[in-house]
DNA sequence: TATGAATGAGGCTTCATTCAT
DNA sequence: GATGAATGAAGCCTCATTCAT
């Protein structure tokens, strides 16, 4: 329309089609995020997640069949996130400490991404697809490194199958201390030492070897 | 209008106003439970469980402020029933039998009140207030038995402040493992034994003194 | 809220919960009757129609479960009216007078209902269902009216299953001429003579004996 | 980006800048009566059009000023192929025969272009442009083939006022009982017999002579 | 106290059309 | 000329809550 504008075309201009298709829906993702994490899935609609990404409603759904399909999108995105973020930080001490790593590494996330939290809690019944990707990614993930562990001679008398349940009971757990605790007043707070201590007991004492060394070097 | 009703009103006219106020109340509670239970909070609009109890939806509002003071009472109401039906199977064998006893009758309840999975995990984000009126009940509960425990020389090593984290992780545990074991396509099924002997190996081993026998009788 | 008003309780006032419920509901119907044959069906949104009543939206769905149920009863309800002008209008003369005669009140009543020939018209494809059994309706009649006309023996020679063509074969006829020469541009007019004489020609030649005069007394 | 690509560019690249363009109206007009042929007008969205051709939605805005330009074209153009159909079937016989050909060759038509007659029908309501030119059409060829008949002597005491009246009539009659006996579950069939037989007494009573010859040769 | 019709805001989605590339 | 993402109005319907009877 400026007729001599183009020399000018600024920072968005450099995009081409795919690049610009790419970047709308990176907009309406990151919109969906911040209003989930900050009012819940139910609040989530498509007017207030178009409203926050600066987008009409009717973009939406050039990049998403439907509302559905974003929501469930969204756990399993940010939860390979997290496994990243956790993996960072697992060390390579014994199996016992590396376990007590993830543990606090997952707070720590929580406390990166605080959205992270609500999104997943509310996953299982908002985007029950997404949170079941989820589960599965995790799942697999948790129990490999079990196994490994357990090849290791860090971990004795377990089977693949109670595994399977130790680590539901792992996931399970981390999510109520982390609403226990890691709320203050809808702001994240650090998870107190005694949380860690106690888990550090139980699972130390309950599934790795007490004595913190592994069989094998 | 119902001046001259007395002597026709049949059975229920047996009832007095306030009895009659109380009956109607309840089935409007019983009602939400069982709506609730089978399609979600979400889905447990004023008009489903109003006709689910046979009253008008005008009527609701003459027993509860609104749908959402009616939703709060839900699980405290249900969650009080479990304490009870876990209490009467947990027998006098020493702590680390009592707990796994506990946790065999977590399921067998869930079994009996099939309503009750679904509204204790939804209810988080659903009925907030009821939820964590719910968890207060629960955690104190449970602390209270694993303080007795612990001066019955069965726990060692544990401060208060580490009970309370145990039992939001034995919660938690218990809410993932039921979710990933006891549905089956709607139905809810018993657990499978890989999962108790799991959990019996983790608490005993990690909570309670191993040898399974308490210091002083 | 006017404390006294009580004995001035105006018109309205004097219905009962059940009249009012049917005053309502027919306040909607005699809406939509208005602006399916002003706009049409595509445009009868919910929107207009409840805005045409006078009452709100959400009104719409006390009384009828969606939009689609209401558009289905709008033709069958004027239709009968129809039958009943028609019949009234018919005399008792011979069978091909008659016919003429219900040819001549069938384009009057559109003149009384205008908005009879656009609903008629749209239905088919609008309100497939309300047009079916419109169609039903009068087509039923209409074969027992050939068939008293073929036993007084005024008809020769026209099966039953020859009857229901030479009904729909009426139908659409009329329905063409209709739209031909009754509309002029949004008002209705009268249907020329020379369309009358037309008709009669045809049908009185073709169908009815030539004489007009019925073989039974 | 197109610079060099003359060479490469396969079977399409003969064709000139006209030739392409020509193709491509086609392309979208023959997606057009595929879709308004089997979901009718209402369904008839740019979108799906467009897909149907495999094209972009845009480019249907080179062709055609707007969505109903192409809608109210459709049926004229298909209704000129009909008129060719029908004349190539008419035979020489005498002029009633001739009629009843026309009115089986139109029903024939209709197996061969099953979409016309969806077409044909909600073309007034959703295409009131195309649906009059169509009108004039058939109107105008029919009236001029009375005519003739009148001049032939094969049909007396008939008005060109009449004629039109009597051509409104036949195509009423055509489309009603179309649609009462060529739809079969979708799928469009033959017109049982007795539709036939009853068309053609009366039309050879009411409207040709009797006695089924000419009476000019 | 019980009733249930009325309300109107708000949710999801579709669609014809525009326009920069 | 072809493309397809962006637009925003409009449609249908649900729902918690109110209020006159």
């Amino acid at each position: 329309m400026t007729q001599g504008s183009a020399p000018a075309a600024a920072k968005v201009a450099k995009l081409n089609r795919v690049e610009r298709n790419a970047w709308t829906k990176r907009k309406i993702f990151d919109a969906a995020t911040k209003v989930v994490g900050k009012y819940g899935y139910s609040e989530a609609s498509v007017a207030r997640i178009t409203e926050e990404a600066g987008v009409a409603q009717g973009t939406f759904y050039n990049h998403f069949e439907n509302r559905q399909e974003l929501l469930d999108q969204l756990l399993p995105k940010i939860g390979m996130d997290m496994v990243e973020f956790i993996r960072e930080r697992t060390g390579t001490a014994n199996a016992a400490r590396q376990e007590i790593a993830r543990f606090g590494a997952f707070f720590e996330f929580i406390r990166e991404v605080p959205e992270f939290l609500r999104i997943l809690n509310e996953a299982e019944f908002f985007a029950p697809n997404g949170y079941q990707k989820h589960l599965d990614n995790i799942s697999t993930a948790y129990v490999r490194i079990l196994r490994r562990a357990r090849q290791a001679g860090a971990i004795e008398d377990f089977s693949d199958e109670e595994f399977e349940a130790i680590v539901h009971m792992f996931m399970g757990a981390r999510g109520y201390l982390s609403r226990r605790y890691s709320y203050a007043d809808g702001a994240v707070t650090a998870v107190p030492h005694h949380v860690i201590s106690a888990y550090e007991k139980l699972i130390t004492r309950g599934l790795y070897r007490p004595c913190g060394e592994d069989k094998q070097p």
